[in-house]
DNA sequence: CGGAGACTTGACCCCAATCAATTGCGGTGG
DNA sequence: CCACCGCAATTGATTGGGGTCAAGTCTCCG
């Protein structure tokens, strides 16, 4: 419990913000730790970051040394070449890490975006690796994390290469759905912090197709929807979509 | 050097397959390690496995206790859903590891096939683990490994989610020519270990369409096939008609 | 209240999918 | 050795899903 003394604001602040007292402890980094472990995690992410909605945490080609764990709000990450094509590769919210992308060059390979105000802790990544040869847990957790975005990604080429653009935007908001979920928000209601644009680009697909499809699916009542708004109605009939490739 | 002595075959033998005088080290894990640390590293690496063409190294589904490093041989990856499509999510070399996938639920997540007769290197897991707790050099080399998996992932949703058809093929054919190339094989000529088809899954395609690409890059002077055979004959063609959207 | 950006909707078009026929190739057995 | 089989690949004709272009509506915010 917090001391009350003249220091009390303080200690609720740092308090506030170390990964022993984070409620996203059971999302993301300190998975399985005991309290001594906790404590040394707690002295390596000692800073914090806040993001404005439009700002990058970070560009491409820029160098990397620390990895990311969204402490609130919401972000996008994306590969842009040459010519000017651009695709988003991801969005992230909290508890999800930022910047995994960067250790193979040490240089980052996408930009990551804040789509709302933000905040993150900054997690140096030599520290980290040194924590890793030091508490098992925390290092195959880690292992886990980079393997879960390898899955994921294949999920995404899956959803790109195979399904057609009705599937690919129930699938995309049956995911965000289950994300939501698992940090104690509604399972069928939600804000999209994204545009129709930026899903597109996820999904692959124009931004008026995206509207089409979302028209379809309110017409179908699987969905209502109104702009940024999204309520599921049906999500037996969003999955039941997914399996179908034609018809 | 080997003992002269009525073991020298064996020797020979245990040589031949060990990590620090493997022709792939400049590839493989073994990476920046020193004598000694190379030394655990082969202790480590014990078991090998030979794959017959069409043969699983493992399944989707299956318990994941080990990483494979491709020592000689190529592989598909593939996953599958629910309703039968199922989509190629890499093709694999020597050098390559398999197996990253398992590691997030200690469950294989994709199907790994061998598509030519291949030998791997089996790495148990945990060992691994082990080992990069004590050498900083192998787990930092490991981490990398993951992390351009994930830039290679985020390569190919770029690809199937902006390119189009022939677009998608030069970048595969590229991209093939660059490895052969850094394995010391001739970057302009090559056999195609998979099918049309495995191309298509991977590519985001139909067959019929990858086997038009093919004959009209042949058309256009780009390259000459024939069947699995391929040589490419004006790779800055092949550049340009990546970065151009249309025409 | 006015303007800019986000979104929706419609009409048309094009690239790749689909359907279908044929050719090429490698292995197997008479 | 060659005929045959089955699979892989090629090629053609047609179709359809999503892209493109364009017009209009909604919303947020200064």
């Amino acid at each position: 419990m917090p001391q009350r003394s003249a220091t009390n604001k303080v200690m609720l602040e740092v308090v506030k913000t170390a990964c022993s007292n984070c409620n996203l402890r059971e999302l993301c980094m300190p998975l399985g730790l005991d309290h001594r472990e906790m404590e040394k995690l707690d002295e390596m992410v000692s800073a914090r970051h806040r993001i404005r909605r439009g700002e990058h945490l970070y560009r491409a080609g820029q160098r990397f040394d620390a990895i990311y764990a969204i402490r609130s709000g919401f972000f996008k990450t994306d590969v842009l070449i040459e010519d000017g094509r651009d695709q988003v590769t991801g969005f992230q919210m909290t508890g999800e890490l930022l910047g995994l992308d960067g250790i193979s060059t040490e240089t980052h390979s996408c930009n990551a975006v804040a789509l709302e105000d933000s905040e993150v802790c900054v997690i140096p990544f030599s520290h980290l690796e040194g924590l890793s040869r030091e508490i098992r847990t925390l290092q195959h957790h880690f292992h886990k994390v980079m393997s879960r975005e390898i899955v994921r990604d294949h999920g995404v080429m899956m959803l790109l290469g195979t399904m057609r653009a009705e599937e690919r935007l129930a699938a995309f908001l049956l995911n965000l759905s289950q994300r939501f979920t698992a940090r104690g928000y509604s399972p069928a209601e939600f804000y999209l912090r994204m545009t129709r644009d930026e899903i597109g680009s996820y999904l692959g697909l124009k931004l008026e197709t995206v509207s089409r499809a979302f028209s379809r699916f309110q017409e179908e009542g699987l969905i209502a929807v109104q702009q940024k708004y999204v309520r599921i109605l049906d999500t037996a009939g969003l999955k039941k979509l997914m399996s179908h490739q034609r018809g």
